[in-house]
DNA sequence: AAGCAACCTTGATTCAAATCAAGTCAAGGA
DNA sequence: TCCTTGACTTGATTTGAATCAAGGTTGCTT
């Protein structure tokens, strides 16, 4: 991991501009965060912070993909989440003092970061209850996130799960055909979604197979987003889906 | 549901004060809540607010328990947590403004509550940078509770997860026998650990044939927490730790 | 061009937990 | 006392996804 001072440009006082923690600072707060600011080069692979460190730095990814992970007794892991670009992470348990990570960061890809000292930020939150109130927004938004990921985990199959993080990663406003190319690989989105790489194979195989989209490579085409929309909408398990399908049979469909 | 403005009287104020988010506050901001605060008093099964209506409260358990969940679309239900006196829900959505509840909250018995109202609240919020600090601790914490859950949910067995409710439930010291006593039908909690009531039953009775606890009701003798807590660490599949104890071979084992 | 190592797919098999279907048991009412 | 109701248990069966075990692709290196 490379580690270096960074110099004061104005083209990265816009990129941290644009950072909610940090939207709401004027000159001399956001000068103070660029003076404890470092930049880290991460190699494919190399790992930033493990399960169990103490937590006192929070992260900016500037380029490539960052995977928190857990693993388990067993050694298999577990991907949570993926930060892509734009994004930071790490800055939610800033407020436990003496805390740890609760996972382990990793480079999924070569990647370019910006890394931040606590104790900075935390000065200057201590100055600003606005700043206070705009980070407690996104906690908020993230504790959301969690109990709709709980939700998505317990009340529905692999199949919808699938389906729900394709149709996140399409612009709402889209009906009709679109081409998704996922950035990463195959394997971490599956952990992602709790399901095993044979698995997630095999249900994006289905799902070409009831002719709702085409994959090559990394690249997944949605022949008809409404149509994904209403599949995810039903959450039925194949059998019932199969039946449905039968049902309407105005196109055959591949008998199991 | 009744609701009643409350009188004002010191055991109330001692009440308030043992909670997190009113422990720092000053006499005239205490008293500035104690205004707006209602007392609820919900019958068995009655619901607090719904998945997707507007949150404009957060709530204090005094009596009873109240389970947050979520039903899914062929109306199974999925309860995330449940809320015992003493502890505070709802308040991290606060700071998202116009938001909605993303849980529904029900009664799992006659329950007594005391209802916030958040506008009053934030207004102190601003006031004190010292109030906000604390308040993202718990948020902090929250977040790190569920992502605890993803991680029990998709790395672990069901059999793992009720042993980890067992002893999440008894005092940390204890290393002996332990007598614990479920305030809630087991469906209920069942269901917080994303298991279906007859697995649940299953599960027990198997902790039970192996010499690990005794179920009486709604009541559980753990023989020995410290065994239980070297089940829980290795975290096994029923196989695979049948076979172990195999190996062990000092007391005869139910063969399956 | 050959070799190799990720990454991905495919098929056969196994397994934990869900589902379906009857029960039992205890509490409360009429 | 009988009947109902809800909470729980037990057994038989099904099923979604994991696991095991080969293959196939692709792109990189030497």
């Amino acid at each position: 991991m490379q580690s270096q001072p960074y110099s004061q440009l104005n083209l990265v006082d816009q990129e941290l501009k644009r950072v909610y923690l940090f939207a709401g600072l004027n000159t001399p707060q956001l000068e103070k965060v660029k003076k404890s600011m470092r930049q880290l080069l991460l190699a494919e692979g190399e790992s930033l912070f493990e399960h169990g460190q103490r937590a006192e730095r929070f992260f900016l990814v500037r380029e490539g993909h960052i995977k928190l992970l857990r693993l388990s007794l067993e050694g298999s892991e577990k991907v949570f989440e993926v930060i892509a670009p734009t994004q930071t992470f790490a800055e939610a348990i800033m407020f436990m003092s003496n805390s740890i990570y609760p996972v382990t960061a990793q480079a999924i890809e070569a990647s370019s970061l910006f890394a931040f000292e606590n104790k900075v930020f935390l000065e200057i939150l201590q100055e600003s209850s606005d700043t206070c109130f705009r980070l407690m927004f996104h906690m908020s938004r993230r504790i959301r996130h969690w109990i709709n990921e709980v939700d998505n985990l317990t009340l529905q199959n692999a199949t919808y799960r699938l389906i729900n993080y394709i149709l996140y990663h399409i612009p709402n406003n889209h009906q009709e055909a679109y081409e998704l190319n996922l950035p990463i690989p195959k394997q971490v989105i599956a952990s992602r979604l709790s399901i095993k790489p044979e698995t997630f194979s095999r249900i994006l195989n289905n799902l070409g197979q009831e002719g709702l989209i085409t994959v090559t490579g990394r690249t997944i085409h949605i022949h008809q987003v409404e149509n994904l929309r209403l599949y995810s909408q039903s959450a039925l398990t194949p059998t019932e889906r199969y039946e449905i399908a039968c049902q309407k049979l105005d196109d055959p469909l591949p008998k199991k």
